[in-house]
DNA sequence: TCGACTCGTTGACACTTGTCATCGATGAGA
DNA sequence: TCTCATCGATGACAAGTGTCAACGAGTCGA
């Protein structure tokens, strides 16, 4: 019961609710319906599934519900990157590092961002 | 067509024509049936979902064939984790290895890793 | 009170994925 | 040549996913 996956269109409402949250599925409507072309049918099977899953929580305001994630972004952050680095990259972040770096995908604001971290993290 | 997708299990055979091609459906099944309990039926079908995929390709060698990678190991793994990092870090590098130290997973050998990768960026 | 609207629940359907067994052709040994 | 083993192709099935419409219960204005 603990891997209990939230799918790609599931994450666009955790997203939404990790942005603010409690929200009623009205306005989880309002944020995700037109980025994604979806209709209200279509978020309202994404809530009721995260719901059965547990990611998220419901609490009764009136005759609607108030949602909120149960599961932090930062849990899944770490659990979708700890999986990467592990199919990937042999469970170790440089060499993922390198990989950006040898495909010239970092930008020089990158390369300052990260030289400034690993000086802080050295410390 | 561009974004024909390779799933988990299929990335398995791939990592092991990655390590070495080609290779006949004999020796795939050597090296991906006993570590993910599969049966041969099972690494077959991966075989022939990856060809319809065009993930790989075969060449006939007698009655039988040689599998070999059509998609290479840096472009899979390029587009998976420029995919992470778009969907959770907007696309920067910064953040992701902040969260890893934030998280406290990185080693001593990974931030010497990094520090002697980017000394060696920066130039 | 009655009808209209709203919101969550359900059913539905096509497609992908993981998993395995069976079929049919073909080549090799007896 | 006849039979058997082998290999790839195909069929099958349950579960998960993306997508949407229809239903049913409750509520609010008239």
């Amino acid at each position: 019961m603990a891997g209990m996956k939230i799918s790609a269109a599931e994450s666009v409402v955790m997203e939404a609710l990790w942005r603010h949250s409690p929200l009623t599925s009205e306005a989880i409507m309002g944020e995700v319906c037109e980025p994604n072309a979806w209709t209200e049918g279509t978020v309202k099977v994404l809530i009721s599934r995260l719901l059965k899953k547990k990611a998220i929580g419901a609490t009764a305001e009136g005759r609607r519900y108030l949602y909120s994630p149960l599961v932090s972004r930062e849990a899944y952050v770490g659990s979708e990157s700890q999986g990467l680095l592990d199919r990937l990259f042999d469970g170790r972040l440089a060499p993922l590092v390198a990989h950006f770096s040898d495909s010239d995908k970092l930008s020089d604001q990158d390369v300052a961002d990260l030289k400034a971290l690993i000086e802080k993290i050295g410390k």
